[in-house]
DNA sequence: CACTATCGTCAATGTGGTTGTCGATATAGA
DNA sequence: TCTATATCGACAACCACATTGACGATAGTG
């Protein structure tokens, strides 16, 4: 916004230390999002569930109880439905998830969640509202929120700037 | 911390909140993260510097003036020896970097940038520093740096909670 | 009935990374 | 000096995650 002005000269010597800064928050803002999954992967593979990785935690906790196709996850997960049909399958081999034919739409399948299925939502909600907890214990909820603010008002200066 | 003791149902309320906060915040992170560096990589391929990645960015930015080898760099880059290589090899096809017999080792090889290497280093930094100047417009310095250190708390609590 | 949109899948590709292996060279120790 | 051992970079195989384009089959609309 304000790059319109010549004023380079002025900040010569902090150039650097502001780039830096930026690169190492970005680094943080990496390092911190991939701290989070892999807790909740771990902690997931603890507790006995295996063959999940990230990308199949993050959808599977989307399935509705009813079921759905993989069209309408790929939606929700703002993924491709070529994504999200092969996240299904391997749930599917791995026992979280059972397709079946939707009953609305020859063409379609459904995803629905097995028993096990059932079961690794609920921990993974569980999982998750324990490291929320231990956030809070060390950052305090307002700092948390104000984290998540700065994080997208950064995002949405990032994105648009197109 | 505060997860032993059994205070569930006092928060039965706020529970989903508090799991959906973090996850909301880790999202947020990964989302502010993937934009910075689209933006940078984005801004140089405006700036005319074509073939780079993410990846490529972020390695060629650590090649010393007097050339590294791969085993240099995959240390300062924490990434293996074989991933580095291989980066090398492509910003070598794109002509950022040239990679010349280690005088100092006949078995290994020192990747050197090009003037052109040179030349898209130079303007990552300016793009970084500009990046820098937006985000402090937006946040402020202070505000930037809160975040810096609310992030490694979070990155701390969650990789050392193995 | 014909046309078009959508369903899920196949194939190819891109990006970023890993482990294991291997020949060649460095280097330290007996 | 000779012999281990460590390291260099490369090859191959693989994993995770995602994309685009094409395609047959079905849905839905005019």
């Amino acid at each position: 916004m304000q790059v319109k002005s010549g004023m380079n000269d002025k900040h010569a010597g902090l150039g650097m230390d502001e780039a830096a800064l930026t690169e190492q928050v970005a680094d943080a803002m990496k390092a911190a999002s991939r701290a989070y999954v892999e807790a909740l992967v771990r902690d997931l593979a603890v507790a006995g569930y295996t063959g999940l990785t990230p990308a199949k935690t993050a959808l599977i906790s989307r399935i509705p109880a009813d079921g759905a196709t993989a069209s309408a996850l790929a939606q929700v997960a703002s993924r491709s439905k070529q994504a999200v049909g092969k996240l299904v399958l391997e749930l599917e081999n791995a026992g979280y998830v059972r397709r079946i034919p939707d009953p609305d739409d020859k063409r379609g399948q459904l995803a629905v969640l097995t028993d096990r299925g059932r079961q690794v939502v609920e921990d993974g909600v569980r999982i998750k509202a324990r490291l929320a907890m231990q956030a809070s214990a060390v950052l305090g909820e307002e700092r948390m929120e104000r984290l998540h603010r700065d994080l997208e008002a950064l995002t949405r200066l990032l994105a648009s700037r197109f």
